[in-house]
DNA sequence: TTGTAGGCGTTATCAC
DNA sequence: GTGATAACGCCTACAA
């Protein structure tokens, strides 16, 4: 009598004595369902162990339940953040997440994109940065007609597609925090170039600078990529200058943690001998010592609210839904890195 | 002309002039196949942009293309490593990777899994420890004929279902380091309670000590959760013992960073006036100052190899290929948070 | 409130 | 080699 695999819609059909119509109706919750026919499938579906087949669903109602998750993102502990703060928002819907990490760099990415989403039909993605600042990946949702949100670290598209933070104000702060403690030579270690995160957070330095009338020359800014490695070599650059900067920007977590790595390497002290400033709060940051002064931004938060405004359709029966705010300011946390510099 | 929606196999079909079933074959590469007829095929195929619907194909094979994670690790960057290895094994496949964190400690937990195997008829999936090591969810999937491949911090299952590393030797290994430095007092930060890799962990240490001949103190065991808060809390309470230990072994890198940090904090300098050993190998152990000795472990070639299990029905028409190793050692990595203790 | 017929886009069977 | 026809398991019309 059993057959093999799992019980179907047929199965619990044939054994309730109902039409398939009215399991399919007891699994979608409908309304207009007498409760003993409701109660007696849901009994048989229980005693069957039927779960109903999420592919021919999908099939059926010609979409699927995945988003999916693009990113060509370094930072584990943020790709890590994103995931959760998503997964929060898809918690009890019947979402699943569907991760796919490429390679920017590779020529073929904008095509492995266009199959990956082609292929999969997803119901949504999300893209990280940086490959979330690229427009034309923007293009290929909008010509595919699939849901998108990029997250990013300033606006780049329309709030229904965007969370963002304000990187060049924030850092404009640290910075500024750095001057009113009478720090003159600040060093700044850049991001790569193709980041737009790094040029904001390299315009907001300049921001800084100039507000407070200080000229910056240019072999205080070192080229980083965002990688322990180069920040360990621009730290390097920057300590071997003579004056020495008293103060140092690195525009991540990693890179001013290889910043204060290559300080004490050369018997510095922090912040002492060198105040730094990093980016992201990343784990390092706090874990290391002495803990970083960086900036936090929400990225759970973010995630979440980038996962809402893709399930925006899907839960809004209710249109007056309070809507999710696209962009979400990162703060300045203080800690044992910073302090005025020796010889005012 | 143009109907809504994507081109599906009926429009290629019928602007080829051939049947359903011949686009499928060009589709699946059907070796017989008159090669006029699949160029004609192709060409619609291309001139359309026809891409095939993964759901229908499921729905049709009875079997989909997704392979899940499953894990409820605290360590981002170990999930990023195992995502990047699965991916890796995956590269140019149809597979996609689906991802689902769990929360260990929900009672629900079993069911959680139990829902999301039935739902999504995943092709195979990877469990990460901790929940790796708990033989419920292995029991489950051998009752819902679901692939699956544990990983964890010893043999737990047959090979086929497993990557396991040998943490208990290789930590004796570490220890026996210290001893042979001079060290004699030496501290162990365990973890918590429930972890497999923990049980291992503290077994290697005691194995050690044992073979040196030396009585531990019961004192000179701190208890630990993995986290960086609790290693400082384990740390402070062994480096408040007289007399203090010289060397700990904590049993992860962020416990080893906590006790780092911990030291400073006191005013202690490391290595001079105490040597760490950490567990992990993950970005923060060789990112602090000093960097840190510690275990590495071939994560990403452990899920890389896990993948490959996973997906062997899939590959193995040559039966004969070779076999997925399920043993990965672990290596110490000599760095600069060790030296002989001051006072012999 | 419930059931029937037909379709979603693909693959398997088995003729031709 | 190729093509009807019938699955696969569900859902949306439209009837009853």
């Amino acid at each position: 009598m059993e057959r093999t695999g799992k019980p179907t819609i047929n199965d619990v059909a044939r054994i309730a004595g109902v039409s398939k119509k009215t399991v399919s109706r007891v699994i979608n919750r409908s309304p207009l369902l007498n409760g003993d026919t409701r109660a007696k499938v849901e009994q048989v579906i229980s005693e069957l162990g039927y779960v109903p087949n999420v592919q021919a669903r999908a099939l059926a109602l010609r979409r699927n339940f995945l988003i999916g998750l693009i990113h060509d993102n370094p930072n584990a502990q943020m790709v890590m953040n994103v995931q959760a703060g998503m997964l929060e928002a898809m918690r009890d819907t019947e979402f699943e997440l569907i991760v796919r990490p490429i390679d920017r760099g590779s020529s073929t990415m904008l095509e492995d994109v266009r199959n990956f989403l082609e292929r999969q039909r997803l119901y949504g993605v999300m893209f990280l940065p940086p490959v979330s600042e690229n427009e034309m990946v923007a293009e290929l949702c909008r010509e595919l007609g699939i849901r998108y949100v990029r997250m990013g670290s300033a606006t780049l598209d329309a709030s229904e597609h965007m969370v963002a933070s304000n990187d060049c104000d924030v850092v404009t702060e640290a910075v500024n925090h750095l001057i009113s403690l009478g720090h003159r030579r600040i060093g700044l270690i850049a991001g790569p170039h193709g980041f737009r995160s790094a040029r904001e957070r390299r315009k907001g330095f300049e921001n800084a600078l100039e507000g407070a009338g200080i000229k910056l020359p240019r072999s205080l800014i070192a080229d980083g990529n965002y990688t322990f490695e180069t920040g360990l070599a621009a730290a390097d650059r920057l300590l071997d200058l003579s004056p020495r900067p008293t103060a140092i920007f690195a525009s991540n977590d990693e890179m001013a943690a290889a910043t204060l790595h290559a300080a004490r390497r050369r018997g510095m002290s922090v912040p002492e001998d060198l105040s730094i400033v990093g980016f992201d709060d990343t784990a390092i940051a706090s874990h290391i010592w002495p803990p970083l002064t960086t900036v936090h931004w929400p990225i759970i938060s973010m995630a979440r609210s980038a996962a809402l405004k893709l399930l925006a359709d899907f839960f809004g029966d209710d249109g007056n839904a309070v809507e999710e705010p696209s962009l979400f300011p990162s703060t300045l946390i203080h800690r044992a890195s910073v302090a005025p510099p020796r010889e005012g």
